[in-house]
DNA sequence: AATTCAGTCAACCGCAGCTAA
DNA sequence: GTTAGCTGCGGTTGACTGAAT
């Protein structure tokens, strides 16, 4: 009702973000902070849909991202956070701040998918029985079993993936801060078209917080800021005011932060509507989250939402289990 | 050297939830 | 209370690249 539409479908470029697209993105975000999208292609002139610029900023030019090879580390806390949340990459890239849900998913759909694949048809081949389809051929307490062996293994993994100890010591030290906002791991493919443009954005960056944006942020802005992105390597902070994180420089403080949950102190109450679920769930506890929070979280929902796999486990065993 | 194939990933599409008018 | 717009999310697509033939 009265509103502007959010973007004309004519008139409106596709495809690859050019170098020129992103410093115009980029300085518009300098000045006036992410959020807002709405007002982001009539502002910088961008012949982009609003939801395009988001996705550019949030998948590419969000300071603080990484890219390039997943570590050992982050692999199996994807493998085990999928697991336990099955296809919310969102939820599963806000324990990996410094990646992107895009990434997570595309790394899960062409390494991950594949090795797993890989590893249960292995673990198939052995089961033989010859009758029947592989997955027909393992009783149904066999199937139990090994379903409970791998929630157990899961749960271990991501309970020492979210330990302070093991994030300092494990892979995930590499996050510790390097020379660019952006990451230096880009792969060779990108590059020839693009990647040291990306350079270019990161220069730009480097200022950003020097001139931090105007610290108005919508609570939409905020919500995407703390959830969408989570890595706190965004300039604007809760209670929107320039946070210390500049361009990813403080990225282990900002893992550290995160995983203490403190990216969802109180005073994101107000954003709460935006909220995944389990974001919700997160952010009233302002407060590092236990682990058996997240499963009564899950178990209450997943057993209706795609977990039926768990219906077919008697609750007593899933008390026994956890 | 040319062609085909497979892998990767940036970007788009459509839907759902929320909010403003 | 209703409608329409905005944002976020997950699934999917398609362009690009390198390897294989």
């Amino acid at each position: 009702m009265g509103r502007p539409p959010c973007c004309d479908k004519e008139g409106v470029k596709k495809g690859p973000w050019t170098p020129e697209e992103d410093i115009l993105l980029v300085s518009f975000i300098q000045e006036h902070g992410p959020g807002n999208w709405r007002a982001v292609p009539t502002n910088t002139g961008l012949l982009r849909c609003s939801k395009s610029c988001r996705l550019r900023w949030t998948n590419y030019l969000r300071p603080g991202i990484r890219r390039g090879n997943f570590t050992d580390h982050e692999e199996k806390m994807i493998i085990h956070l999928q697991a336990l949340l099955g296809n919310r990459w969102a939820a599963i890239a806000s324990y990996l701040p410094q990646r992107t849900d895009n990434d997570i998913k595309n790394y899960w759909n062409t390494h991950l998918k594949k090795k797993l694949n890989k590893i249960q048809s292995g673990a198939e081949g052995h089961s033989k029985d010859g009758s029947s389809s592989p997955s027909q051929s393992i009783t149904r307490g066999q199937w139990e079993r090994r379903l409970q062996t791998d929630i157990h293994m899961a749960k271990q993994a991501l309970s020492e993936a979210l330990s302070p100890e093991k994030l300092s010591n494990s892979g995930l030290s590499e996050l510790k801060p390097s020379t660019g906002c952006l990451s230096n791991t880009k792969p060779a493919a990108q590059s020839s078209t693009y990647a040291s443009s990306t350079e270019n954005i990161a220069r730009l960056l480097k200022g950003w917080v020097r001139n931090s944006p105007k610290s108005a942020r919508s609570n939409s802005a905020i919500t995407q800021n703390s959830l969408n992105n989570m890595s706190g390597t965004d300039s604007v902070s809760s209670e929107g005011t320039p946070s210390k994180a500049n361009n990813g420089i403080e990225q282990s403080e900002t893992f550290e932060s995160l995983f203490g949950f403190e990216s969802f102190d109180s005073s994101h109450s107000d954003t709460s509507q935006s909220m995944s679920p389990e974001a919700s769930l997160f952010q009233d506890e302002s407060k590092p989250l236990p682990l058996s929070l997240l499963e009564n979280w899950l178990f209450d929902e997943g057993v209706s939402q795609g977990k039926e796999f768990l219906s077919d486990f008697s609750l007593d065993d899933n008390a026994n289990f956890f």
